[in-house]
DNA sequence: AATAATTTTTAGATTTACCTAAAACTATTA
DNA sequence: TAATAGTTTTAGGTAAATCTAAAAATTATT
């Protein structure tokens, strides 16, 4: 088994390589850890060793099949702990990441599988994020990010791109949740904000906020 | 907060101290962490720095009552992590254990009193072991060993005192589970072995196994 | 009380994951 | 293309938790 730190090593290089294209950067890995360049070099010497990353040094990194594997056995618990918190013990959205941080290290495959099927097999954790299946199987969301999107397209917030506490709380307030329609009424030019329609309301949105608000747009008629 | 490691030690010294009384050896501390007594005894200095217990050289440590708050807290989480594998997640009582060990090092005491909501407040655990409170309270059960009852007596099982999978299984076998009324039918004087008669049918139980099953004794009429 | 047996502790190493500081690469740009 | 800036790696070290082997203390036995 790979311990709690591989794991965690796994699970960002996985993501990073989900949102920029390319091999994955040492100093990206090390921001994603918290922790330092040096200490990124160790652990990717170890996991090349043990197959989970082709690694070339000064070139960055990518998952090897067998990595990819476990990051992802990793992020489906993660996400399917989510869902425990919200659905069963009335979490809140933006309470439940760090506890599925640690929840996730939980080794037994015998209680994954009963506690999806005890959730009732969900295919979306409560920040709107796809659970893989048992076979590490998932449909990507077609999803388009807030900022980008032009003036008078309508769509439908279906999950976030960033899960911390104070980020969630300000969406919340701004009655910006999942399965919320909005319309995008006009892009601020002075500072990137998103000017929104949320029924009949019309709300300012930052531009660092919208970057991380994914959006499913509205079929054109 | 304690590192995994330091909750294991305080949990087995916990244990130790309540099954046998006087101060807890480190040789029975090696034992049961499956570890060696030199690596028990760096670890009890660490243990006394942090005031987690009172340690004299070559004499043994008790519990500090800052130790003992904490070794019951993970007491407690393991204890209501199992309730969550059987009652939820229909686990069999002989399968929990392991899982429950990964579990209680779970941090966070919001969890922890959302999920004893969540499962009821229950009192014990599929093994029978009471569960402490948010304060640390419970009522250690009346209980006697099997194998120290006297021929003639009757009694209901209300635990055991070993959580390992092949025991279970084998009590699971001979329908000594919780809750089963039981008269004790006679003491085998070769082998130590105990005669049971459990719904009117003959039962021979090794004296290893009458040594961890706990019985509440029936109300002398 | 002296010796033997047992238990516990110390001494010295190992492994994992981390660190700082310096050296070695790669990329940028003047 | 040579200098500079930025990134990554190496070298050497630390802290936690473990180990083996040897020394010290305690307990039991003659």
């Amino acid at each position: 088994m790979h311990s709690f730190t591989e794991e965690n090593y796994l699970k960002v290089i996985y993501h990073i390589s989900q949102t920029e294209p390319g091999t994955v950067q040492t100093n990206a890995i090390a921001s994603g850890l918290n922790t330092k360049a040096a200490s990124v070099t160790d652990m990717l010497k170890k996991l090349a060793d043990k197959q989970l990353i082709d690694y070339i040094k000064y070139q960055g990194v990518t998952l090897t099949e067998k990595g990819k594997i476990a990051a992802i056995k990793v992020i489906r618990k993660h996400r399917l702990w989510e869902v425990f918190l919200v659905d069963k013990l009335k979490f809140r959205w933006d309470e439940v990441h760090d506890i599925a941080e640690e929840l996730e290290h939980i080794n037994s495959s015998i209680l994954v599988e009963r506690l999806d099927d005890f959730l009732g097999f969900p295919k979306r954790d409560p920040h709107g994020d796809p659970i893989p299946d048992q076979h590490g199987n998932f449909e990507p969301s077609a999803h388009i990010h807030l900022h980008e999107i032009a003036k008078g397209k309508k769509g439908i917030i279906i999950g976030v791109s960033e899960h911390s506490s104070p980020f969630l709380i300000h969406l919340e307030k701004l009655g910006l949740t999942i399965g919320v329609t909005i319309a995008i009424d006009g892009i601020t030019a002075y500072d990137g904000s998103v000017e929104l329609l949320v029924n009949d309301q019309k709300i300012n949105v930052s531009r660092k906020v919208a970057q991380h608000i994914l959006v499913k747009l509205e079929e054109a008629q």
